[in-house]
DNA sequence: TTTTATTATGAATTTTTTTCAAGTATTGTT
DNA sequence: AACAATACTTGAAAAAAATTCATAATAAAA
């Protein structure tokens, strides 16, 4: 009758609001939503919440089974995840770099939820931008690379994690504050404060500036967060950024975020593993956790199309 | 990944122990079976049970999804009938003959659980042979009747619940005894001992003494199974009754049964319901209810088809 | 009221599931 | 140990179900 597929349909509606969003995140048609809940409420014979109202509201059924699928989806969860751990040998090495900073804050959370469920597996992590990560991957020092900058490696795979803006953090009292969007031309007299890495590894320069051949007047480094927003807060410099990183501090005022471009850009962040390692029970499993955790924490951040990424050449 | 139609085939292809048998319970074919159990493996990239073996042996990973079943179809089930409750009203009437008194076996679990379950709808029962049920149900002074001999009356449809055998009960000291089965011409010079109904509700006549054109030397009645059970361990006759109400005094060597027949004969219990109430939520949870029990408790018994019974006219 | 965004629907298409038919393996029997 | 009987596997065909596409209907926002 019921099928796990609803439980998981129901879910998502309840998280989104809307059939056209849960479609987006399950990788379905706004067509193909509908007609999977009709035909479950016929089934049922039962409707299951109230169409004609924005967001959709669930009736006392629809709820039930909310209810029903926050119980049955975790523990069908648990137990893919110990079949995995049964079939594939569980032990392993998973050692990871993060390519951006500010990834810590989602990625902290996932690795402790993943050690819990995978005791065996060696577990380490390094943020330096010290060396180069996706060679290091291909060479097999790395078992997993955290980049939204792919490039196309032969033996390497990229995994779409989730598709965010990288946005302009801006004093409130700055000049460009009252635009509602940033053009490339007018960074061309700011100081840009980015973490300590090559132009080339930042989104800002690579989707924005160098495409418009602009460059800032000055560029600034820091290592945290938080330092770049002090730093910005206070008048130093502005600092690209992505939208999820900047929600907490955009709720306490300190400071504004503006997109570049009319339109904004987004950019897919992906987990970069070599394409033998694919298939691994515990990487396949803690890309899952990291997703599923990316999506409880951060706000404003889209599903990716579960495509790899294209590459021109 | 997993889905719940494979959490119950592994359930049944448990407690059956192979996968032919799995196939009749779940009204499918073995081909599909073996398909859907391979391709879930496919999917697990693991081994669920060992093949070459029967009864067949579940691995760890079929033994953490069996797990994973019997924690999981009961939520399930109890979810599906609270939203049958809130949808259809959840009151209403369930008054109900039984043909057949050895039913009360089961039907009384069956009846306690689904007191349990809809507490508003007021439950009556009666298994008086007073008066003829059907025309009753017709008429609407009952709501359903177990039955095993279906008539086709206008507005009356009929459910199967389970096939049986009607066999026949000897001393273990009969003349009879040593014959492996029964042949009609066998009864003629007997004393039969039966339910105290007309002929023509009776399985023994109907389906094997009648089309013979045998009658038995002399006819009995008795109101109780355990009764009759004893007048024929004290050798005052046989008794034609099914094989699953005669299955505890066989273990315990009270008589010994034979089948009627070489091939012995096989019948179907339908649960009777008028057509405009079949649809009913808490109806058709009574019924999915008794099954449910009748498998559990009952020995011997065997998984009807779907179909509605065949009237010759 | 018009416009925009969301949802519903029917038909066409694709995918999945099931059956059929035939082959292979396993068990139990003589 | 060979035989039959029963149970399981497999690939292809058929049937059923899910998904998409194109479009209509509906609700919210401007």
């Amino acid at each position: 009758m019921i099928e796990i597929k609803h439980l998981k349909t129901l879910t998502t509606l309840n998280a989104t609001g809307s059939l056209i969003e849960t479609a987006r995140q399950l990788h379905l048609t706004q067509s193909a939503i509908s007609h999977q809940l009709k035909e479950l409420e016929g089934r049922l014979n039962c409707a299951l919440f109230i169409r004609k109202s924005r967001p959709i509201r669930f009736t006392v059924s629809g709820l039930r089974l909310l209810d029903l699928a926050e119980q049955v989806l975790p523990q069908i969860n648990n137990a893919e995840r110990d079949v995995a751990r049964f079939c594939s040998g569980n032990a392993g090495r998973l050692h990871m770099a993060i390519e951006c900073h500010s990834c810590f804050q989602w990625l902290m959370p996932a690795i402790d939820k993943f050690r819990d469920s995978w005791p065996e597996v060696e577990l380490d992590f390094c943020s330096g931008f010290s060396f180069l990560p996706l060679p290091a991957l291909k060479r097999g020092d790395l078992d997993l690379v955290v980049t939204s900058d792919p490039q196309p490696i032969e033996g390497i795979s990229y995994i779409p994690l989730f598709c965010y803006q990288p946005m302009l953090a801006l004093s409130r009292h700055h000049r460009l504050a009252h635009k509602s969007y940033i053009e490339a031309e007018d960074l061309s007299q700011e100081t840009l404060i980015t973490y300590p890495v090559e132009k080339e590894r930042l989104d800002i320069f690579n989707l924005f500036l160098t495409p418009e051949g602009v460059s800032p007047a000055k560029i600034r480094h820091a290592d945290l967060t938080l330092m770049m927003l002090q730093l910005v807060a206070s008048g130093r410099g502005v600092a690209g950024l992505p939208n999820w990183a900047l929600f907490e501090y955009l709720q306490k005022d300190y400071v504004v975020a503006r997109r570049l471009g009319k339109e904004g850009i987004w950019n897919t962040l992906y987990a970069a593993v070599r394409e033998e390692q694919q298939g691994m029970a515990y990487l396949q499993d803690f890309i899952k956790t990291a997703i599923s955790c990316c999506f409880k924490d951060l706000k404003g951040i889209k599903v990716a199309s579960t495509e790899a990424p294209y590459f021109e050449n």
